[in-house]
DNA sequence: TGCAAATATGTAGCTAACTACGTAGTTTTG
DNA sequence: CAAAACTACGTAGTTAGCTACATATTTGCA
C-alpha cells in the first residue's frame, strides 16, 4: 500500500482486479513456453470445455465459457487455424456449426494436463490465503446475481434522501 | 456453478477477474449517469490520485495508479479534453509535465464525493462476503511480490521432476 | 399453413489496457 | 566537459474482450 490507489480502496477494485488477470495471464503464457508449448491462456476455456463436452454449437460454447458469441467466434477462428478443433454442419439444424477436437487438439490437452496440474498447485499456493480469492469471487458473483451493484446504489441512494 | 468453465476453477480465474471487473465497470458508469454526472470510472484513478496529490508529472500518475506511462497519456488527454485537469511546464525539467485538477474537475469532485460513499457502501454489501474479495486481492498481490506465479510454477515443476 | 418471432451465426467497429519504439532533456562518468 | 546512460514523454500498433447490426434458419401460433 504505498500508493493513494490502493489506499482509495473499493473504488478502484475494477482496476485491482484487471491487473491481477492480466498478470496471471502473462505469466500463464510464460508457464506454457517454458514447456514447449505455444498455448495461449485465452483459448483455455474453449479446449476445456470442448475435451469434457466433445461437440457443442457456437453459442453453446459461449455459454459454457460465458463469453458472448462474437468474442467466441474470435476465438474459434483461431484454434481452428491452429488446427485444433474442426466444425461440422448439423444435420438436424441447418443454421448449427458443431465444433469439436481434432487429433491434434486432443493430443494438446494431454500434454497439457500435467502443465494445468502445475498451474493449478501454484495457483493454490497463491490463492489460499485468509480470504481465499477464488471463493470471494463466487461469493461475490452470487451477491451480484442476488442484486446488482447499480440496483444497490439506487436503494442505498433513496434510503439516503429520505 | 452450472457449467465447465466454473469447475475448472482455478485455471480460469483470469477469464472470471476480468468479467467481473467489466460487470463493476459497466455498473460503475450506470451509477453516475444515474446521478446526471458524465464520468466514466476508468477516469477514476487519475482523478483521485491528483485531488490527492495536486502535483504530478505524468509518470508519478502512471506510477501512482499502477498503468504504464502510455495508458496513463491516453486517460491525461481524454480529461485534458473535458476540462477537468491541465498543465504545464515543470521549469526544473524541461522533459516533465505537471498536471493539476482544474477548477471544474475539483468541482467535480466534491460533486462525486457523494456518490462515492454510496458506491462504496454498496461495494462493501457486495464484497464482504465470508471471503473478502478485497482482502483476498491485497494478499494475492503480496504472494505474487514475494513470488510470482512463474517462478512458482517453475519450482513445482523441478520439485516433479526429482 | 404461412408469417412473426425466436434462434444461430457472422461481421464491423469500439474500448481500455498493453508493448515496442523514438526523441528530447538530464545526469553520470572517464 | 563531452559522451554515454538514463529518464520523461509521446506515438503507433496490438490484444482480448465487447456491442450493434445483418442474415439465415427454425419454431410457434392464428
Amino acid at each position: 500500500m504505498t500508493n493513494v490507489i490502493d489506499e482509495s480502496g473499493l473504488l478502484a477494485i475494477s482496476t485491482r482486479l484487471q491487473r491481477l488477470s492480466d498478470q496471471l495471464r502473462k505469466d500463464g503464457l510464460k508457464i506454457y513456453e517454458s514447456y514447449g508449448i505455444q498455448f495461449e491462456p485465452k483459448w483455455f476455456p474453449v479446449i476445456y470445455t470442448l475435451h469434457k463436452k466433445p461437440i457443442l454449437s457456437v453459442v453453446e460454447i459461449a455459454n459454457e465459457i460465458g463469453y458472448t458469441h462474437p468474442s467466441t467466434i474470435s476465438l474459434l477462428k483461431e484454434l481452428e487455424k491452429k488446427n485444433l478443433i474442426k466444425s461440422k454442419k448439423d444435420k438436424d439444424d441447418e443454421r448449427k456449426r458443431l465444433l469439436y477436437l481434432t487429433r491434434e487438439g486432443e493430443t494438446l490437452v494431454e500434454k497439457m494436463q500435467p502443465i494445468w496440474d502445475v498451474m493449478v498447485k501454484a495457483l493454490e499456493q497463491l490463492t489460499n490465503t485468509s480470504n481465499n480469492l477464488m471463493k470471494a469471487i463466487d461469493e461475490v458473483e452470487y451477491q451480484l446475481k442476488l442484486q446488482g451493484f447499480y440496483q444497490r446504489a439506487e436503494l442505498i441512494k433513496e434510503n439516503k434522501s429520505k
